[in-house]
DNA sequence: CAAAAATTTTAATCGAGATTAAAATAATCG
DNA sequence: CGATTATTTTAATCTCGATTAAAATTTTTG
């Protein structure tokens, strides 16, 4: 067998598991999921999961390690457009947006680090640490070139990282919900930023 | 023994608990803390708890129902004060932003909603509900007035609640980090919802 | 102080879920 | 096809935490 097709089958199956493995993360919480649960969904037994994982730590853990590389995606692929830093805040907003509202939604489980071990904790937090910083980052040169209003940023990106990481807590699935978020959520949470004066007023 | 100072004595008590409760609920979610746990936090032991509620799941749903009655008084009072729907707003949330950072902080728990049982879920959702569309009445009656930019009340709404929601995630206790919140928030929250025009332009 | 009520502890039960090892099955390769 | 590797299941173990009943302790009351 040769050992690309071994290694695609076997992340295709494991990328099944992570997805099976956060959406219950999300549901019930890291604690509150069962091995069973996560198999039951892939029509596998709850020990079979040990062939891919050594141990349920693990799984949270991947978990986060995928949604950080997507996160980081989200941001990468927002920044990378170019125009003003407003402009690309923008785009972020949607991506993240369009990010959270997906089917492996994997982030809103960041309530569960605490169940990670140090080792991984530190690691994660750091990504996420990173992530943030990197926001941050944008909304500061959206500052000196003159296309955001100053403010404080470290809090600013605490609230419009808080009202995204929400969405799945109230989004239920619903694609008309997900509809409604996709066309409203940028505007709402981009509107304060805007420079006082810079809003034409009604005509 | 007097009635009424036994039920104070007795509810002091209770109190002290659904603080803990809701303390170790935010850090590890419901089933992620044993009862031992909150018992610990108290100087008891775990089978203790058992004189002061029925079982595990009606100390979440007490920490719940205190979360919504807190929330609901802090929603009162911003409305009570009259003044501009927009200025009821910024009340409310410098209000709820203080009621997230406080110390029984039992809001960020509704993560745990799946864990109640069907009975008491349907009672606190109904409350939240209820206060959810509290809220957007008050946006609503602020686009009426012009205080507040047309918008779509109901993603407004989840948006702010999100951001406010949030706090505990990253808010570790910090009394700094809780000024700047109390400092920033109901800017950076209210800023988006000022109708075009209606800003002052810089001097 | 002694009885009654309130509060907490001890000790025991009980099931659930994580983890493991060995066995069974399926897939792939030469 | 037979051998080898990959995948999953069975069955067993083991710990932890919820729950309960009975006993002990503390508090209150008359």
């Amino acid at each position: 067998m040769a050992r690309t097709a071994e290694e695609s089958r076997f992340s295709l199956q494991k990328d099944r598991m992570l997805r099976a493995a956060a959406q219950c993360f999300n549901r019930k919480g890291f604690s509150g999921t069962s091995l069973k649960d996560v198999a039951g969904q892939l029509g596998l037994t709850d020990a079979a999961l040990y062939y891919y994982v050594r141990n349920k730590e693990e799984l949270v853990y991947l978990c986060y390690l995928k949604a950080a590389e997507l996160g980081q995606a989200a941001l990468d692929a927002a920044t990378a457009g170019g125009g003003s830093a407003f402009d690309r805040v923008r785009r972020y907003l949607r991506l993240h947006a369009e990010f959270m509202l997906g089917e492996p939604g994997p982030v809103a489980i960041m309530s569960e680090i605490p169940s990670l071990k140090a080792e991984h904790r530190e690691e994660i937090l750091r990504l996420s640490r990173q992530h943030s910083a990197q926001f941050e980052a944008l909304l500061r040169e959206g500052i000196e070139d003159g296309s955001i209003a100053p403010c404080d940023v470290r809090m600013t990106g605490n609230a419009i990282m808080g009202a995204l990481n929400w969405i799945p807590k109230w989004h239920h699935g619903d694609p008309d919900v997900a509809g409604q978020v996709l066309a409203s959520f940028p505007d709402i949470l981009s509107r304060g930023l805007v420079p006082a004066g810079a809003r034409k007023p009604p005509p």
